[in-house]
Formats: structure tokens, C-alpha cells, sequence
DNA sequence: TTTGGCCTCCCCATATCTAGCGAGGATAGG
DNA sequence: CCTATCCTCGCTAGATATGGGGAGGCCAAA
């Protein structure tokens, strides 16, 4: 699976419009003359693309140990709205503290702010700008620049939409009506019994629903399918 | 002009709740001179709320109607990520051009642009900025003032979200390691015996955490607990 | 030291899901 | 009008998941 998510990295990274984004990124850090400018992506296939000014060494540690799945800053992110300030994110357990110190090390600055956005088919953008110096400076640079930077994530995305939807992506299945209305209920815990009922239907016809929602969505089983309706925002729970 | 709109996003930081959110657009639509300024929010449980310039007359006739449902503006805006001017929705079927045709009769500008931004537990806001003008003129108005629209949308969302979340905000539980890790194999669509494989243990206690994750999470069965944990973000597919 | 959380393994009976098959009527768009 | 999609219902059999129970070792914090 990792290897599958650098290989896709590095194709973006020699594709035309993605090294658009790099380029902008190295630009735009030498206009802020902030440490680091990341932008990272998950497409409505849930395949995730970066760009970045992160040096490689870290960004092959950072997939070498999966930090992806403990990473403070995602996991915050994936749970908010607006722009968030690292500091307002959760570093209390020792795992994300140690992250934050290798981070660090590593070159990655001790100061951050990244803007979330999220598109219509559960793409999920994240832009950050990071910088090592002290709250008072990074305070000032928050205050002075936080316009400007969600104008710019707004056109990362734009870029980045434009890039999944030029190609060969997949677009995202369109579900029916009563299949989203099986997803949902699936999604809220119900049985498939429950959700028949709930529906006043037939228990086979419910069956049916999540049959045929599973085979547009490519997934495996009801819960692949349910966990890709969610992901993609087709459905909410 | 810069702090006349600081000023108003001052305002919109001290607003209490949804009906000072109404004095904010009336306020906007004075300072931009444009025929209406519309906030459309739709909370993490699929509730609508709304506070915008047009008339009493034409919200009744939309609510009656039940124009929500084939309104190409929302139609279109759900489908997207960026700024939308109306133009580049889809009119083609007639109902849309009858629909279009009454709103201008009833005082809803000919032009418009809409901003849609996404939450992460399905949050849906759209905020628009409407008038009656010629092509010409439209294309100025927005060619000025896209960015502090955009602005403005996240300010309005801010506040949406703070509304939603005042008090009953339930932490999200921390799951283990080798719970969030059976969580995600799942998500992917993994069956039991192949995430027990993955993660180098038996079915049996595979099965432990699942139904660990699954108490914790208040979860009826295995497809509620992915769910859950992937639409709190404690888990990535 | 004790408590609590985590990780690992096992058994069993029942409930639920999966994967095929088939068929008729309603509805909306071209 | 016609075609495609959707909605509804039925059947069978095998595979898989579920919900109880119990048990021992490890580690860290109180």
C-alpha cells in the first residue's frame, strides 16, 4: 500500500500540473519566507497526493513509519473547518509529542497553521505553512497573512480539482435515492432487518440496494461500502 | 474599503447565533451595493438554516414549492468546491430556466455567485451574493471582491459552526492502536480473517478489538463502529 | 503493589451476510 | 415513444459475522 502511495507521489511529481503546485510552493515559501509550504490532497478516490518544500529525508520517514495515521495536524484537521493554528491541536499524548519533536529535527517547523477544505465527493485538501520561530512572530505572520493563505489554498484546490478531473480518474459513483437511504441506515448501525423497515420495504429488497451500491462503489463487502459512501460524502451519518 | 470589511468581520465574530447572522448579510449587502446577500447552512444533522435578503414572499414560495430539491444553485453547489458564478450552472432543463425566470420576477438577482465550503461531519454552508446587472457589470463586481466574498463565507461558517457546536460537543473516544488499526482494515474492506492476516494475529483476537472498538464507540455492530470512527476522523481509508 | 488498560488466544450457538438466479411495474429523459 | 434506470419482490445455500463467555502475560501509572 505504501508503495503504491509513493509511486503515485512521484508520477504527480513529474506530472504537468502538480509540479505546477511544487513550483508554486518553493514560490510561495520565498515570498512568506516561512520554513515550509505543504499542500496535501486525497482525491474522491481517496488516493492522497502531496506537494511540498518538506526535505526528502523526512518525507521518507514520515511514510516509513505511517505517521499519516497519527500525524496531530491530519487527524486534527479531518475534524475541523476553518483554519486551525497548530497549537490549538491535540499534542497531549507522548506519541504525538515525540512526533512533533522529530518532526523538528528534521527540519519542519515548530510553528504551523493549515487550512483545511473539503469538496463535494469527500476530497479532502489540507494546506499548511510552517515556520520555526517563537509565538510572537508566528502570531504576527498569522495575523498579517491569514487572508492571503486561504485565498491560495482555495486555488491549490482549484488546481488540484482540476487536475483529477482532467485525467482518468474515476468519477465518483452516483448512488439512487433509496440506495443512499440503505447506505445511511447502514451507516447509523441499523440491521439490515431494522433498515428494511425503517425503509417499508422488503428485507430482499434492501438486499438489493446494498448490492448494487456495493458493485458502484467497488467495495468489497457492506462495510467497505459503507465506509466509501462516508469517505466520498455521499452519505452522512 | 479594507476596514470597513474588518470592521464587519469583527461583527460577525461577536454575533451570538443564527438571527445575528441575518443582521450580518443585511449589513454586507449594504456595503457591497448588491441586491442580496443569502447564508444557507446545513448542520452535521442534515438540518437547514438560513438567513439571507430576499423577500418574506419569495422564501414562502421556495419553501412552498419545494425548490430546494431542483434549484440548479444548490444542485450545482453540492457538486462543487470553489466559488460558482450562476452562469456556469446548469439551466438546461426547462424546470430550472422557469425556475430562474420566477425568481427574477420576484426580486432574486439575474447574476449571482455562490460559495460553497464543506464541514467535516457533513456540514454544508453556501454562501451568495446576488444582483441585477449586466454581464459586464457582474464581471467587475466579482473580478473585486471574489476574495473578500470568500473571506467572508469562512467568517459566516466559523460562526455556523460554533453555533452547532455550543455544549453538547461529545469528545471522541480514543480508541488503541491495534483498535484503530482493525478499524481501518475494515474500512478497506477487509474481511475478518484477512485484517486478522495484515496484522499478524489471530481472527479471535482481532474479533477483541473490534468489539472493544465497537463499546467504546457506542456502536451497534461493526459497520456502525467503522462509520463512527471514520466520520470522527479517527480513522483514514 | 495494585489497578487498569492493552494484547493475545480459545469455544460455541445463532444471526447475518453473500452470490447467484429471476421478474414485473413505475418514471424520467431524449 | 422508447430506453434506461430505478423500485419492488421472490428463492437457495454456503460463508461469515456476532455476542456471550473465559484466561494469561505485559506494562505503566497511581
Amino acid at each position: 500500500m505504501e508503495e503504491k502511495l509513493e509511486a503515485l507521489c512521484e508520477f504527480l511529481q513529474e506530472a504537468a500540473d502538480v509540479s505546477h503546485l511544487q513550483a508554486a510552493t518553493e514560490q510561495l515559501r520565498n515570498h512568506y519566507q516561512i520554513a515550509h509550504i505543504v499542500y496535501h490532497w486525497v482525491n474522491s478516490a481517496g488516493e492522497r497526493f502531496g506537494a511540498g518544500t518538506y526535505s526528502q529525508l523526512w518525507v521518507d520517514r514520515y511514510v516509513e513509519k505511517d505517521y499519516l495515521r497519527m500525524d496531530p495536524v491530519i487527524l486534527g484537521c479531518l475534524q475541523r473547518f476553518n483554519p486551525v493554528d497548530w497549537k490549538e491541536l491535540d499534542w497531549s499524548s507522548r506519541a504525538a509529542r515525540s512526533f512533533l519533536r522529530e518532526a523538528i529535527d528534521y527540519g519542519v517547523g515548530n510553528q504551523g497553521l493549515s487550512i483545511p477544505i473539503r469538496g463535494p465527493a469527500g476530497q479532502f485538501a489540507l494546506f499548511t505553512a510552517s515556520h520555526n520561530c517563537d509565538d510572537d512572530v508566528w502570531a504576527a505572520f498569522v495575523d498579517l497573512n491569514m487572508r492571503d493563505l486561504i485565498i491560495i489554498a482555495h486555488e491549490f484546490n482549484r488546481k488540484a480539482l482540476e487536475f483529477e478531473q482532467g485525467g482518468d480518474s474515476a468519477p465518483s459513483p452516483s448512488l439512487s435515492p433509496r440506495e443512499l437511504a440503505a447506505m445511511t441506515y447502514l451507516a447509523k448501525g441499523l440491521s439490515r432487518a431494522q433498515a428494511a423497515q425503517e425503509m417499508e420495504i422488503s428485507e430482499h429488497t434492501l438486499r438489493v440496494y446494498i448490492e448494487a451500491a456495493r458493485h458502484k462503489l467497488g467495495a468489497l463487502n457492506t462495510t467497505h461500502a459503507v465506509a466509501r459512501a462516508l469517505s466520498r460524502g455521499l452519505i452522512v451519518v
